[in-house]
DNA sequence: CTGGAGGGATAGAAATACTGAGTCTCCAGA
DNA sequence: TCTGGAGACTCAGTATTTCTATCCCTCCAG
């Protein structure tokens, strides 16, 4: 029961390219270059020994070949979609509310998280708090604080300073239950704290 | 229609450590250590926020999730292969036949390529040939030779000696269309050459 | 109380993917 | 006939992800 498979990478790069007829615009949807685009499926059709796309000089065809393989493709993305929904539908919809201390406040941008587009979609709201025990009943589903713990069994991500950060950079710490330590939604306010650590108030 | 998946090397961690209910059988079946395997589960249980196994002391049980998950996830890898194989039958089925030169023949092991279990899925025969013509006519699919070419449109790969090489290697070059030069059965012939390129004959 | 089997963590190495800059071709408009 | 824009390709360098190699721990059987 060994499935010999194409890199999920490489067809999802051809699925969006097939849907639009561009690598460019495939590109900005998968939010990479055109170029990582081109690679990967030159890849996938290095790999099955078969041209997917015919190259005009402007623009793309599919070939037969893939032509058939796109619905397929289409639908193995969609059923899988649905799948991992059906089994984690609370994570995938849900935003996170955000317990935030007095410290770490003085240190985000004015209007966090709101300030930011990317941080938007997953990200309800942020309070100003600093009890775990909010964590504990799913009151809230993550804390941001200077304090570096030990927290028990939470799991607790020290972001790294912006490489911009000033002289003496405040570290943030980033505490949540161990499931959600890696789902998208801490993933992205991660990514936000990382740009804003260190940086002066 | 962006859509938001695990990736697809987390879901074959899972699909195999759920099918054997564990982690090191799982890793023998993808040709990996049983780390590896735990690693990418554990990150596709972080990244869905949901447990997919309970690890119990002496091996596996599914959670109610992962058993849910599982039939499905073992569907969308079926349907992919056989997408896959509708549209790339030939290269996926069809074993090599492969040319190879006299002074490489006289380099690689006695009984090349039935020497090894790793090759003989891709490699019907090996017969002694420099003739390119027969690579054009698909008469053979690659060629085996010292010399590094030019072959004009076709794909050349020179095959990087092994570590412990011999003082004085020989080079082997690898020539093929240029749409099979990534397929798998290429890719097996070339780490196999890349074993022998330069060991002492 | 000892050894083996399995899973967990982690650091470093290897493989893979992405970016960024430069190139080419074609088309459209001046 | 130029010239500029759009899109795709290539390649080198970098960033990220994945894998390995260890060492640890727990449990069970003898």
């Amino acid at each position: 029961m060994s499935h010999r498979l194409p890199s999920l990478n490489t067809l999802r790069a051809f699925e969006a390219a097939a849907r639009h007829l561009s690598f460019k615009t495939a590109a900005s949807e998968l939010g990479v270059t055109a170029g990582a685009v081109s690679q990967q499926v030159k890849k996938l059709e290095g790999s099955l020994g078969v041209a997917l796309f015919r190259r005009l000089p402007h623009g793309l065809l599919l070939t037969l070949e893939g032509e058939s393989y796109l619905p397929k493709v289409s639908k193995v993305f969609k059923d899988l979609t649905e799948a991992t929904e059906a089994i984690a539908p609370e994570v995938n919809g849900r935003k996170f509310t955000v317990g935030v201390c007095s410290e770490a406040m003085a240190v985000l941008p004015a209007n966090w998280p709101n300030h930011s587009d990317n941080l938007k979609p997953y990200v309800r709201e942020a309070r100003q708090t600093t009890d775990v025990e909010l964590l504990r009943n799913n009151e809230i589903d993550c804390l941001v604080r200077l304090g570096g713990g030990p927290y028990g069994d939470l799991a607790l991500v020290t972001v790294s300073p912006a490489r911009n950060a000033a002289a003496d950079p405040l570290p943030l710490h980033f505490i949540c239950k161990p499931g959600l330590a890696d789902c998208r939604q801490s993933k992205a306010i991660l990514e936000d704290l990382a740009a804003h650590a260190g940086s002066p108030r």
